[in-house]
DNA sequence: TCGATATTGAAAACGGATTTCAAAATACAG
DNA sequence: CTGTATTTTGAAATCCGTTTTCAATATCGA
């Protein structure tokens, strides 16, 4: 069993939640996938293979994830929350281009410490933080330049 | 006259739009202020003054400001849009306090200069970056420390 | 097994951003 | 100055993703 299955049942454990069919299937296929979806766009891939579920059940199952942290939840200004399978306690950051959408991760030692930096010298005890790069990936940025 | 009033009159030009009681008086209001307002609150704070001005013009106005560069939109992942005054070309980024909403602005050079590091090393034009630091403020973490 | 408790899915509610639309204001050519 | 085409305005409606509601159903420990 995954790391964060057991995490998962631990958790549902520790806070007295049920484990029900539909909470492992969404997270057997949450597990299975290895991107940035959107609520939407992860639940109507999972419509495909299990129409019974709603997406009030999916909704409130990635919140789960979250809060037991399997999951982590992105926000790419898009309006559209999304989740993405959480490694370990490994971080990183997004470069995402606005052309195409596609997400590539990236991190920076060297970026982490310069926050810690900051913060101390306004004596900020930072909890989180949010650094993405927007613009384009080298194939949009060729389609564009060809464009031209 | 302020550059800010110039480069959003020259604006208005440019793009052939009239230049309105309504939209000089959101103007000079958001000029005035010096703050990382949301689109509610600053209607609110106008609207003591100006009680005729509608929200929806409000909200086009400050997108117009960004449009043209006067306003930088921000968004603190709490749902809102907020717009701050744009002086020339600096940039900065932010602490954002998580308990009491305070909003410390910082730039970091090093940190900039990284970013486009890390976007040269994935051959990604960049546009546009966010970083933000969420956590507690000075105030805020004492009190809490206080309070256990 | 029973019964207290949690979960589910459909639909409704929510909240902020955006659009609609008819009336009013503006720009500008004559 | 007009007159008129064009843009803007404010109120209300709409949009759209998120979250809640609620009655029916499932879970799970005693
Ligand atoms: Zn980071
Ligand atoms: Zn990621
Ligand atoms: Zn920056
Ligand atoms: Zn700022």
């Amino acid at each position: 069993m995954k790391k964060q299955e057991e995490l998962f049942l631990d958790y549902l454990t520790r806070k007295r939640l049920k484990n029900t069919s539909q909470r492992m299937i969404i997270l057997k296929a949450f597990l299975r996938q290895d991107s940035h979806l959107s609520t939407e766009d992860f639940y109507l891939q999972l419509r495909k293979k299990h129409p019974g579920i709603g997406y009030a059940t999916v909704h409130r199952t990635l919140k789960l994830f979250a809060e037991c942290g399997i999951a982590a939840e992105r926000n790419f200004g898009d309006g559209q929350m999304r989740f993405e399978v959480r490694h370990d306690n490994e971080h990183h950051d997004h470069l995402v281009c606005t052309e195409c959408g596609r997400i590539i991760e990236f991190e920076n030692q060297q970026i982490e410490q310069l926050q810690l930096d900051v913060a101390q010298k306004h004596n900020f005890f930072i909890k989180d933080h949010r650094l993405e790069l927007y613009g384009l990936c080298q194939a949009c940025f060729s389609n564009d330049q060809g464009n031209i």
